[in-house]
DNA sequence: CCTACCGATCGGTAGG
DNA sequence: CCTACCGATCGGTAGG
């Protein structure tokens, strides 16, 4: 691992337990065994840390949600994938998953302005797939903006709980949250509001 | 309304906008046309702002939460109560709500653990409730204590997009996070994972 | 509510 | 990767 690998995750640790802000360059050198103006030499900002974590996980997650829409299946079968692959990405990098949910509105402006985009463009893919189940007729959803963006911060929320070495699997937690979307209540009971 | 009040609506703001940490004194006390040092006349700390926020949300929620469990009902009924009641208590104290949600994890070390404490006590009783829907025949998840944690993450989502004077009302909101749990999927398909 | 000010700490640079 | 250091800013106090 090289030691711009080595600051990057001993950042992100210090970035999830006191937050981007409560982070200081010297608080990280000094974890590191180094004095704090020795970082600069593998990385030119503060800010720097956060934009890489930050731009990662969103790439990843962009990645997966094109793949699952480039594929001709039904919403349900995509919905299934979608949730998984973004489980899959949040669990397999957990910390920075962390710190990407909780930290990313510190962005430098500009930075953060491109990340509203591409978070708002991730969600409409998700979104997409909502949509084709509705015309399909195998969901339904009063406001499918809003059934997206809950369902997306569902997901996010594994970010707390999750351990890597627990005894839940990936696949477990996304089979989970897929049937939280659908299947709580069951068929036979009646629901009026 | 008192100034201690104005102060607060104006930390509220402002913590809301860059964080608690990137709030500053100084920035504060310029929004309201003061002085910084002027600031203490009515408050002893900066942490004392967070703090507030934080208690002032959690008791609502709690109070609201027993109110539901003190009563007999079945489990349906006091699942519509009780997202029905954290949805209003969010929607009406929306931007300290998003500081509550964003930015407990900054409170000081002594606050913070007792606000763990009271979390996991208000989240217990969510989960009394899928307990109850469970024994009555009713409810049924994989993992009742995931469930809890993603239906109150899904909950408190609602924090990022409400905006009060949108078309949208607390029971409206409050209807939808309802279904979510249990009626995105028609009850004709079939669902295998 | 103000002026004057404190010690501490911040991100980062110069120069080696 | 280090020492030496910069200007800026922080939360907060003293005293009125």
């Amino acid at each position: 691992m090289s030691r711009k690998q080595e600051i990057q995750n001993e950042a992100l640790l210090m970035m999830k337990e006191v937050g981007f802000a409560g982070m200081t360059m010297r608080g990280l050198a000094k974890k590191l065994g180094i004095e704090a103006p020795s970082l600069y030499n593998h990385l030119k900002s503060k800010d720097d840390l956060l934009i890489e974590v930050c731009s990662n996980i969103a790439l990843q997650l962009e990645t997966q949600i094109l793949e699952v829409n480039d594929i001709y299946f039904n919403a349900i079968d995509k919905l299934k994938m979608a949730i998984q692959g973004h489980v899959n990405v949040l669990t397999q990098n957990i910390t920075a998953s962390y710190v990407f949910v909780n930290e990313w509105r510190f962005l430098p402006s500009n930075e953060k302005e491109l990340f509203i985009q591409r978070r708002d463009k991730y969600e409409s893919e998700f979104r997409r797939i909502l949509e084709l189940g509705i015309n399909e007729g195998n969901l339904q959803f009063q406001d499918v903006k809003i059934t997206s963006l809950t369902l997306l911060s569902a997901l996010n929320s594994i970010v707390d709980w999750f351990h890597p070495d627990g005894d839940l699997s990936s696949d477990e937690v996304a089979k989970q949250l897929f049937q939280f979307v659908g299947s709580g209540i069951k068929n036979e009971t009646e629901i009026h509001w």
